[in-house]
DNA sequence: TGATAACCGAGACGGTACGTCCTGTCTTGAG
DNA sequence: CTCAAGACAGGACGTACCGTCTCGGTTATCA
């Protein structure tokens, strides 16, 4: 069942993986992901075309690899720097506080002009190639995922929001419109909105039976 | 001060405009977006290439066209057949069956196989080009969202649906998170997922005080 | 029966023609024809790839359409220059002197350093791809070859070859070893072999009776 | 001052390059010689590039080889099926038969398929390349024509041919037409043109004076 | 009798050129 | 003027080989 022509990664040149990583995603920032070209990543890599072909089955895959190995960078060299390793979102006891700050942060994060071009790009591959699309919500999407999940759990536990949720759609309730507001640039993105992002999903749009 | 070089679109081929469109969608769907080529549609429509360059300036462009004058030939039909024009969503005084009524709809629209290639096509492209985004947002989703719009603020008016509410971000807490699912696969998109978030979103999170 | 791609030549830039012969022949003359390229080629002349490809099946062939233009144009500039048009082989009434002139200025032409590789070459494709060597032949090789074929019938004519004698044969005894030693570079190619071989051809390697 | 890379030819794998030749004459003989590449030899031969590199210079320095042990593997079956060793042209006294039965099987030989294009393949590469040319004139073409001259010489001293005759030339005047027209496919090599040759050489084209 | 060189198979590497495809522009001739 | 047709310059595609290199793994002398 082993593939016929698998090359031999354990003599894989690290050197050029790590040159094609910086190649591609300094051309993706300098001329946009359409203009970036497999020969162009090559030729700035100071690498032949091949090696690219042979370890990569597409140019987005290029750039997934290198934004992920972006993002494994930061977080070692973060862990290195002292932190305790795993972020987490943080638990003040007032829940859509702790959202609100997070779900800032998100927004700052996509508004931040430097990651735009390179992230929509995925993002565009991602809808169309169901392949691309699935490696960069598991490794991209799903971690941050995760932590809402642990936030809310914690919430059910003490008691603010109820147990019969489901923590993932609740998160999706929190995350989906924001990422559909930057996708599809409908609406400026801004802190206003996530608060009242929070503030809707938390307490609902019907209004409350008055107290006695 | 006109455009040196704009044609004369009073002189335009009302037969090849038709057949452009017919053309691009039929290559869309057979072989995909990324393979469907502008000598290609121009082949197939029995067209020059000029005669696409001159009034498209892209690919997107005369794709999102071809949809758009789709959509506005199936309303014609729909208007003809009897209708009186305007879609809306009904008004049986139960919102929360109203919207899981239009949101399942909306799923089985996005899970429907036929649409789904040249839609993801326009939505990734849309993402990457700004331009294109915007008349996607316009054309397509605006008059969507202007429905919702209208029906959420018929709730308000009924007191179902809290005053202080912006009746756009409400929409966004429905739509965001389906929209949101249906590019990215994060999860199967189903009607128990709508009907959910129709429940979270009009009733919250948080546990509802206790009546007295 | 058409060829079904077959380009429009009427349509055909002359100008890249022309722009495609010199670049093919300089860049031959500067670096040999095994490391001229189609690619090199093409942008020496200012001109797509596609150009090339369109109009001809090979490199060789390139080489050689230059090759027989050269021969156009300095015949035409021959004929403009005043000449009667039509070269011939002298005819003195001493067939051995004249055969001698033209086999010296053969081997002349030969040993011209400057149109060696180029030569070399097409006769080294002509010999590998019988295609290219049958056009080779019949476009450089044959007109010369009725030379010879004309001045030994005026000789038969005349009594001084035998009648019996296929003047094509008889052309081949004489052109066909100073080829052989050219192409093989056996042994030096000079004016005394050049006379030798006339000699012997003539006169036969065998001893005359003698006269009574 | 010795060779500072040269390998240990002592220790040179017998067995691989047995393999090559092989490899390299089948695969020149299944898809001719310009479609052969030393990657392919070496596959075949289940051989490291690195193996063909070390020991030639050249793809055509491989093939040239493989051709050369060819003919001494011939040549040794031959000699140990009893022959006397040192082949020879045929002297009955009758030169001119014993030339025709010499240059008619050089014409079969040219004429079998099977050798014709790895010969052509190699004299092609003869043409260009000066090196490999003069190899191959050594190794394959200068025993052959040792023979004629020794042939030539016995004729003289008989007293068929004259005296002031260079053997070599004369050779060359037998064999040049032949190579010439079986490179350049002017015209079908025959039995009958052979003959032509041979009657023509020896007894010249100019008519004999009349005996009185 | 190990050390220590070589050759060896294998194949990744930086490159070059291939021949194809498509882009967007330009030109031609018909309507 | 628009249009169908398609040649053009340009340039990226993905493939095939080039010739070099590095990697274990056998041999095959020498210490």
């Amino acid at each position: 069942m082993a593939e016929s022509k698998a090359p031999d990664s354990t003599r894989r040149s690290e050197k050029s993986r790590r040159a094609i990583y910086a190649a591609a995603l300094s051309l993706v920032g300098e001329n946009g992901y359409a203009k970036t070209t497999i020969e162009g990543i090559a030729a700035r890599a100071g690498v032949g075309k091949q090696t690219i072909y042979r370890w990569w089955p597409s140019k987005a895959a290029v750039l997934l690899e290198a934004f992920l190995d972006l993002g494994e960078q930061a977080a070692e060299a973060a862990e290195a720097a002292g932190a305790d390793g795993a972020y987490e979102i943080p638990d003040t006891g007032d829940l859509a506080a702790d959202l609100k700050l997070v779900l800032r942060a998100t927004v700052d994060e996509l508004n931040d002009p430097t990651f735009e071009a390179p992230t929509r790009a995925l993002a565009a591959e991602g809808i169309v190639d169901a392949k691309i699309g699935a490696e960069y919500a598991e490794k991209l999407l799903e971690p941050q995922a995760a932590l809402y999940v642990r936030r809310l759990r914690a919430a059910q536990e003490a008691g603010v929001v109820r147990d019969d949720i489901d923590p993932r759609t609740a998160m999706e309730l929190l995350t989906g419109p924001i990422v559909h507001r930057w996708l599809l640039r409908t609406l400026p993105l801004t802190h206003a909105y996530a608060d009242s992002l929070v503030d809707y999903a938390l307490n609902g749009l019907a209004p409350r039976p008055p107290r006695h």
